[in-house]
DNA sequence: GCGACAG
DNA sequence: ATCTTGTCGC
């Protein structure tokens, strides 16, 4: 269980990642997994971020519960320093669902991230929670581009390392970057990723909460 | 110095 | 992420 400040300077973010990097679990999945969580966020023009947090039973996907948090939000986009900008709200949203989810989907990268800390393992880290980075694009790495066919994939690599997998969800159709974010394995996220969408490129989970933030942006 | 760069 | 209509393709 970690905790520190959110408020800190993107030189003191960038040595705090490398600090907590080290704690991220890529291991199996415990128990059953019996709810799968999605979360995403959007900006207001006066400065806000709105977070909604979309809870799915993990067998039919079928939405259970949202939640969302909308707050100031201080921290500019700094590539690389995402989770620093909208980790405090998806955190916010996500402990607003009931039940907690065993398993959470974070729109961004896991451990693909220049100093293994993306948004889902920083996330992931500080609740504690399984958690997988589903990126509509690339950080960091290098690949070949997987088949085109839903379910081919390719390894993402980085300094000799597979940091993660570039997945296709769907025939003809860009492919997503997911990683492991925390307490799972790269195996085992490519699963979930796959059996919790079909029709569409997005997880069942991550397309709802991409969906339902941008209407919950409006009415605020 | 040049190019890359999650959302 | 956000500004934005129609349009091409499976």
């Amino acid at each position: 269980m970690i905790h520190h400040r959110w408020d800190i300077s993107p030189a003191e973010a960038i040595a705090l990642q490398k600090e907590l990097a080290g704690q991220v679990r890529e291991e199996s999945l415990r128990g059953e997994i019996k709810t799968v969580a999605g979360v995403d966020c959007a900006f207001t023009a006066d400065g806000r971020i709105v977070a909604v947090a979309v809870l799915c039973n993990a067998k039919t996907m079928a939405v259970l519960a949202t939640a969302v948090e909308v707050q100031p939000c201080g921290f500019p986009y700094i590539s690389g320093l995402l989770s620093f900008r909208e980790a405090p709200a998806v955190i916010a949203a996500v402990k607003k669902l009931h039940p907690a989810p065993d398993l959470l989907m974070c729109d961004g990268q896991g451990i693909a991230h220049p100093r293994g800390l993306g948004l889902a393992s920083h996330v992931g880290l500080w609740l504690n929670v399984p958690t997988i980075g589903v990126a509509k694009s690339r950080l960091c790495g290098q690949h070949r581009m997987p088949g085109a066919k839903r379910g081919a994939k390719a390894q993402l690599r980085y300094q000799d390392k597979t940091i993660g997998a570039v997945l296709r969800t769907r025939d003809n159709v860009r492919p997503l970057y997911i990683s492991v974010g925390h307490r799972i394995t790269l195996p085992e996220c490519v699963n979930w990723v796959l059996r919790a969408g079909e029709g569409f490129r997005l997880p069942e989970p991550t397309r709802q909460a991409d969906q339902r933030v941008t209407r919950a942006k409006k009415g605020v």
